[in-house]
DNA sequence: CGGCATCCGTGACGATACTG
DNA sequence: CAGTATCGTCACGGATGCCG
């Protein structure tokens, strides 16, 4: 019943429309990571009340970009998931949150920190730079969040958890994951002082170019 | 502690943080087809108050996104315009903006309607499609509303205004550029009905692959 | 007239408590 | 675990007034 709406013919307005609610795309930006339980995306969203997330979660349902699905009554739970075209909000959230990485100041200290938006960060990046040569696959982890990158054929793409194949392993910690996605620290500087570990140096570097990070110097 | 800030150390958050109030990206909508006075910005916005603009171009302002700058004194007037910060949301609302094209139902009565509306979807297509192989420059007009696509060796920009230099001038009206962005009509069609004119078959048929417009039947 | 500031009613939001 | 109920508060929308 929210009269709230814009009422303008126009898709901008249309999207606000839809997602523009406070919280709306702090849930998808979770529901990006895969499907997850009401008290799931309670805890990932510090400061939501249950009644706001019941609401938006409602929303976004009636708009089709979410659904809710119940688990079948051996462990019954109910799951919320993007649906295919709430899927479609990827290349703009991808965009937002690049646009936000240069943005991010000093650490305050009511600022909360996950590992997961480290992770989002990394997989916002994993298109903007020059796309490989030949196929590449690779999975990475941030403190225990797990993404993987499929640069194959078919283009780029950067889906949660770990790789389906054969896939070469990056494994770091959140402060050096925001440090990539700033340019504040290069990749082999990172090895280096130990805050990051790979198997294959030329893939890293190829992950690298991939995603734009700070070169190193000559 | 409402200070309205989600408190996290995410790029998103802190993006939604800086634009995720109700009308800041809409009047930053306004703001990417040039500079514009506070009055200017308040009659194509229609509902907001002028408290709430005048607030949002102060948080906009204050986050480095929008500038106001005052003419000399023969016209003196204040205008806002992006600053470059600003201007590098472009390729998130771009993609905001595509997302909406496919959900714009059928026109409900109390939805207002605008030219500048129909350019947005234009323009936000601009780079969705096959690229061409040689330099283009297109000039488009919708009732009045004009921004040019440059097709050049440095990639693809779509710029509010008429093109600097020759360019192939396609003109149209708001009905037929909604089509043409929702692929319910084709550019072949809408010159047949006279909705559209284009004095270059082939400069049309460019565009129109450039843009992802429906094709026309073989 | 353009560019706000102020006042006020309404409703959305935030926090807590409570329930199937 | 997955929400609903309740309530205080604050932001929003609309109207009006002030000032260059």
């Amino acid at each position: 019943m929210t009269a709230r709406t814009y009422g303008n013919y126009c898709p901008l307005a249309q999207t606000l429309d839809a997602i523009g609610d406070r919280w709306a795309l702090l849930v998808i930006r979770e529901l990006l990571a895969g499907p997850q339980r009401f008290t799931d995306l309670r805890g990932c969203l510090p400061g939501i009340g249950t009644n706001q997330l019941a609401t938006r979660l409602r929303e976004l349902e009636s708009e089709h970009l979410v659904t809710k699905r119940t688990l079948p009554p051996p462990t019954p739970a109910t799951l919320y998931e993007l649906t295919d075209e709430g899927r479609g909000l990827e290349p703009a959230i991808w965009a937002l949150v690049r646009f936000g990485i240069p943005r991010l100041r000093t650490l305050a200290p009511v600022n909360t920190f996950r590992p997961a938006w480290a992770a989002l960060a990394l997989r916002a990046l994993a298109a903007t730079g020059q796309p490989p040569t030949q196929s590449h696959c690779w999975e990475v982890h941030v403190e225990g969040e797990v993404f993987h990158i499929d640069a194959g054929t078919r283009g780029i793409v950067a889906e949660p958890g770990p790789a389906p194949g054969p896939a070469t392993v990056i494994e770091t910690d959140t402060i050096t994951a925001f440090a990539l996605a700033r340019r504040e620290l290069t990749p082999r500087q990172a090895i280096e002082r130990r805050l990051l570990r790979c198997a294959d140096a030329a893939e890293l570097q190829a992950w690298a170019r991939l995603s734009g990070f700070a070169p190193d110097e000559p």
